[in-house]
DNA sequence: TATGAATGAGGGTTCATTCAT
DNA sequence: AATGAATGAACCCTCATTCAT
């Protein structure tokens, strides 16, 4: 449960700065957010950064870990709530609505590292096991409702994959275009999914 | 046939630079590519650079400007040379395919300058144009494709949305995860579309 | 008695730059002085000074600074010694050719700045505030030696900005002909300026 | 009477750059001043003016000797339409606010030459020239007054000296203080120096 | 004479990182 | 654990100057 950063065993002090780190190059890139803008927003001394990690990729690292547990933490909590499939996926898609942050956190520090030249094991692994788990929890709810008589019979995990990548869609549209209507077209999404899996959201799900 | 650039008329050094900027800041992104990165790309001095644009920020402009207009042009040729609604859909998705390069360059550098401090009306406008134009293409198909009965019937607007934001998470996705099939994807995409546009593919199509 | 910059509390470091800066700002001229050249004098690496200063201009501001108060104190500790209104003046006189180069350097780099685009407030003031207060010392002890009858009765501020309009003109032509004979110069401008006073120095007086 | 440059026989343009220079030269300094500025005040090209001159420093003293030969010209009109001392001297003190602009360029680029690491013999020589003939005129006009018993018996060479150094006081102190009452300061000037001739100005001089 | 294009050198400034305390 | 001071490398940009035409 205890998160570790890559330099240190982790101390509220180094959490505290991936956090702050994360939401800075969210919001910039790499490249854009210095060392000081960092420890401006922690607000402590831009050398004690150095204390906590080694560098300033080091940070970056930590700072995507942090972006994946957090959007586990998520799943897991949205998985472990309700028994009701319909509803998990109904719920997944309002999430990207109402954690429409942090979601794009992490796709925006994801593509940033992708596009990076150095390439680490362990984010790659991370980045990898976030979609995975996506996919996975996605598709299970599919398979567990089609096996109910709940949904039609599709093919989960293809119609999984699209969920998630339209998902990625709507986010990155949503930051393109800021008249985006997010909303809207999560609701597209929903209406698309529900249709093929022959599901009527009922107002009892909610 | 002559396209201009923002600084200067066109000459063959000032598109040049704007083709070798774009590809450096579809790879990286704005502040991790240098001037010098540029220059050696193009094979010139980096002081030519600012005698054809007056900043770096100007050159970015004239890269976007070019991006817009290169999947402008596709855009065009595809509608020209057909008359089919159900081949144009179908070209445009494969057109993501086979130019997935570049079209991802457009989006990269897209997302890359919504996340910048500076905004300039200009690139807005060029970007804002680009989106407008993919959807009114493709709401315009199915428009014509319903008219004359090939289609079902149903809210041209938004399917062509749907699409367009759809392309935009397929092409991220494919940067983030190097072994997502794109390829697939598109199929994925496709069928979708032409089953809720109640329309077969026929071999002749192609 | 401890002097602050303008930039940060009064360190030595800070200190010894404006130090540096206002002799090369003198020498030359503000353009032709390069941040190098003062690291250089100043025996620091040259991104030190940005530690201490905002820009070369903020520095430029601290050396006028510097070479104001510098110039104040030799004002003040010159009327604190002497009572005598002629030995003042006299003093002042003299002064110009001991202190000849850190009063020509603030003239210097007064010029430099008046022909400068950006204008500072600051600045302005410092600089006025030189004049000033040069006016109203030699008008005072002027007006003073009138009073006790020493002086024939003149025109306190007319005579007090006489000389020192002179006296700046003493200081640009020792710069402008090397050969300028400066001690005569100023010693033409005493027997003048005592003879409009009808005072007769004695050989006490100094 | 044809004036030449360094680099060739003097055709108009290579005047007019000459004085295009000056001007800028002037009002700001060497080194900010760049080619290109002055080519754009010229109306011509950049590259041209390397035709015309070897460097910019080569312009530089062009510059410098147009300065000269400007104030020179000033002199001569002025001694030849006069016969009266008086009126020579009056006239010559008028000029300097008249003229406060030619002869403010004069001053402030020879500071600026005489900041200058590069010294050359031919600039030294024409700066020199210019006071030495300003002392000259001014020496002889007192001289003759006095034969002429028009004036006291004073050391014409000293107080022409003093005269032409307050004179650069004034035009200084006129840029560094902008509110600075160059009228009154060279009517001040005046009443001191034909109260030493114990001359009485005669409203026919005029 | 005249110009557009090209370049090397250098200037101001920023920044990740280190060191002494 | 914490900080102020220090530095080298690099970046964007400017400019005098040259070259080909």
């Amino acid at each position: 449960m205890a998160r570790e950063t890559l330099s240190k065993i982790a101390s509220n002090r180094s959490e505290e700065l991936a956090v702050a780190a994360l939401d800075l190059f969210a919001e910039k890139n790499f490249a854009s957010v210095t060392i000081k803008d960092i420890a401006k927003v922690a607000g402590i001394n831009a050398a004690l950064i150095y204390y906590y990690y080694k560098s300033k990729e080091d940070l970056f690292c930590a700072a995507i870990g942090f972006a994946v547990n957090q959007a586990f933490e998520k799943f897991r909590d949205l998985q472990a709530r309700h028994e009701n499939p319909a509803i998990i996926i109904d719920n997944w898609l309002n999430n990207h609505v109402k954690l429409h942050a942090p979601i794009y956190k992490f796709i925006k520090v994801s593509l940033d590292y992708s596009s990076s030249e150095t390439k680490i094991a362990l984010i790659d692994n991370q980045i990898r096991a976030f979609y995975d788990e996506e996919k996975r929890i996605l598709s299970d709810c599919i398979s567990r409702g089609i096996e109910d008589g709940m949904f039609a019979d599709v093919n989960a995990g293809a119609l999984a994959l699209f969920i998630s990548t339209h998902l990625d869609g709507i986010m990155v549209r949503s930051v393109i275009l800021n008249d985006f209507n997010l909303n809207q077209a999560v609701d597209e999404l929903r209406l698309k999914v529900f249709l093929e899996l022959k599901y009527r959201i009922k107002a009892s799900d909610r």
